[in-house]
DNA sequence: ACGGCATTGAACTCATGAGTTCAACGTAGT
DNA sequence: ACTACGTTGAACTCATGAGTTCAATGCCGT
């Protein structure tokens, strides 16, 4: 009994997989579910087994896919738990590595899909937990709370300093890689990093006493 | 022969205004060509008539819709042609205007049609001549050169200050609206633009000497 | 008054895709 | 060996919507 269960887990995690990848490929009214079936290696009737609609494959998928995509944002914010002494390289390194993530063939189809489906599923996101920066924002905010209170940002508002760092990090992306269509090149992302890092510093660092 | 002619672009109009209407509020598969019709108060062939498939149909409005949107975005940055000498007045004043502008209904709809379809026509960035932040960034950059040359910013490069205006002033945006799907009080607008043109010009308000 | 042209509504063809049914199959537990 | 259950492929129903056809109806210039 353990092998079948782990069997349909398996089938289950395949499906949602392969459901994620077509749905990231052909958008949520041009995937069929036939071409899902194929794509996770399962005949029809086994994903409606499993899942009752299209529409709940859907939800079900995009939870999955945008929940990886949040943890993964939220840990490479580690670096700013104890950034040393060199905080721009700090915070550098973290505004790479958030580039990065949001530049990848999965962010990208993520966001179209949750642009071109929130009016077919207003409720999709509530299920990704705001996982739109949200999430991202708040605990972003919680570590440039820490900076303040060790004197290296200016004492204001760390909400207000975590939400313009990411927009000044992220606005530029949309222009730049077409709206997720073209991939940009790492040093582009290192450039990019650097001139939002310089930017949010001028305007947010301790005023020199 | 005049009002004949005259007639005829009068239906046109209205079948590209109506397409945008329907394709606004459904997304391009959901929209069908006979509530288009509808719409815009014309028979299902007049629409054949005019243009020659769904898809034509969706370039056209979109382009249309997008060209109305840019100018309207390049003629609220008039008040930078000569800001007087309160700057950060004149600033908030404009960011306050592409605030509005970016959050409209047709806006926030017309984001999503390009988001969501960019991949059934990839040409479609092409057809709105950039009109993603792109061009507005170009002509942003040209008011701030002026403001560089007069010696009220810091003397260096326009594009970065413009794109990075741009990212301080619409990233909020996206999370705040939940994606386009909710309005934005104008209070709230007001503090946004605030806020952004404030770290804006810590950033990059010239040096006190 | 007449002829040309766009418009109209209704009915039609045709393709596509969601969801279901069913008989045959494989496999695991007893 | 026997049973129970998930899986499979194929065939099916049913709804929807793109694009077309056509006869009838205006409307305009001459």
């Amino acid at each position: 009994m353990a092998t079948s269960a782990r069997g349909r887990i398996d089938k289950r995690q395949a499906i949602l997989d392969g459901a994620f990848a077509v749905f990231a490929r052909l958008g949520y009214t041009q995937a069929c579910v036939q071409d899902i079936a194929d794509e996770a290696g399962v005949a029809k009737p086994t994903v409606y087994n499993h899942m009752t609609d299209k529409a709940t494959l859907f939800r079900h998928a995009v939870e999955a896919a945008s929940q990886a995509a949040l943890d993964a944002r939220i840990g490479a914010l580690a670096p700013l738990a104890d950034p040393g002494d060199d905080l721009a390289g700090a915070l550098e390194d973290v505004a790479h590595a958030l580039l990065r993530l949001h530049t990848d063939e999965r962010s990208c189809a993520l966001k179209r899909l949750l642009y071109s489906e929130i009016t077919r599923f207003p409720d999709i996101l509530d299920v990704v937990t705001g996982s739109g920066p949200h999430h991202l924002t708040q605990a972003l905010a919680d570590r440039l709370a820490r900076l303040t209170l060790s004197g290296r940002l200016r004492a204001t508002d760390p909400d207000l300093a975590a939400e313009q760092f990411l927009a000044l990090l992220l606005g530029p992306l949309e222009a730049r890689s077409r709206l997720g269509t073209r991939q940009i090149g790492d040093t582009e992302l290192r450039d990019l990093a650097r001139a939002a890092v310089c930017t949010f510093l001028r305007a947010w660092a301790r005023d020199t006493p």
